[in-house]
DNA sequence: CCTTAATCCTGGAAGC
DNA sequence: TGCTTCCAGGATTAAG
């Protein structure tokens, strides 16, 4: 469900909360979630029970808690997952809860289809190598060559390429559609044949709109809630995802839409050409 | 290599 | 109103 900035958003938000603070108890609801995890580590240990937080890490739609002895836990969101600080007692599908510091706040993990899930491991080098070396460089920050490099090797459409998170991490249905529109290029575009100035433009595209998306709290279409549980008004920053047939806000014609990967694509066959 | 389809789930919206 | 169908921000796997 979120991309990198609704990630970015979560991780923000979240750790003022957490910074300092001793996790006085984990009690992990769904055990499911965690069976996924490389190291079996008893719970709930391995959830931080016991230890002082003293950082979170982010590499593209994963976000992870570091404690004081190094055990990190990893938490990928999914399609509706969330991270919420002090929610309503009554929430539906809780899964994982912590308490931390005194006075105590509540951080709970929430999650109703369970496609994301927690990975814990005993230190962040551990995360790094076991987990996150599957990813490509953060899309955040990543450079032209960086991006050329990252496709230099694939024919798929370039729509397809940008959610391959082995590639670039971090970028999903929704910005992958807006950068493109952004710099211009057609989604259909081989991934390894886009010229050196729409490799610049790309690149330059993906920061620039997941930066503003982060300024913007992040897209809530439906379910995405930032951790206080508000809602996020990136989506009013939207130039084509979710807007076919609606007319292109650069030329004015209609939007076209197609699948590419499986996924609902957005673009102007005006004003992307190639 | 690439693409497609199926799969893991829930729930809101649209259609009848 | 009620029932059915479709669709969704993700990611992996198997098959062609």
């Amino acid at each position: 469900m979120p991309e990198l900035p609704e990630v970015e958003c979560i991780r923000q938000a979240i750790e003022p909360h957490l910074l300092g603070q001793r996790v006085q108890a984990a009690t992990l609801l769904r055990s499911d979630i965690c069976t996924r995890s490389t190291p079996r580590v008893a719970y709930p240990k391995a959830l931080l029970e016991g230890g002082v937080i003293t950082g979170t890490l982010r590499h593209g739609k994963q976000v992870a808690l570091v404690a004081d002895d190094g055990r990190t836990l990893c938490v990928h969101l999914g399609m509706s997952g969330q991270m919420l600080i002090n929610p309503p007692a009554t929430l539906s599908h809780v899964h994982a809860l912590w308490t931390i510091g005194h006075p105590p706040i509540r951080l709970v993990f929430r999650d109703p289809r369970r496609f994301g899930g927690l990975w814990t491991f005993q230190s962040p080098d551990d995360l790094r190598r076991d987990r996150w070396s599957a990813l490509g460089p953060d899309a955040l920050t990543i450079e032209t060559a960086a991006l050329r490099d990252a496709l230099a090797t694939t024919s798929r459409p370039i729509k397809a390429a940008l959610l391959d998170q082995a590639l670039i991490a971090g970028v999903g249905n929704i910005y992958a559609d807006e950068a493109l529109f952004r710099a211009r290029i057609s989604p259909f575009h081989p991934g390894h044949s886009l010229a050196p100035d729409q490799l610049a433009a790309l690149a330059e595209s993906i920061r620039g709109v997941l930066a503003a998306a982060i300024t913007a709290r992040g897209s809530t279409l439906r379910d995405y809630r930032n951790a206080d549980g508000s809602r996020g008004q990136a989506a009013t920053l939207h130039h084509v995802y979710a807007r076919r047939g609606l007319p292109c806000t650069r030329c004015g014609q209609p939007l076209a839409g197609a699948l590419v990967a499986q996924r609902s694509t957005v673009w102007c066959l005006g004003c992307q050409l190639r």
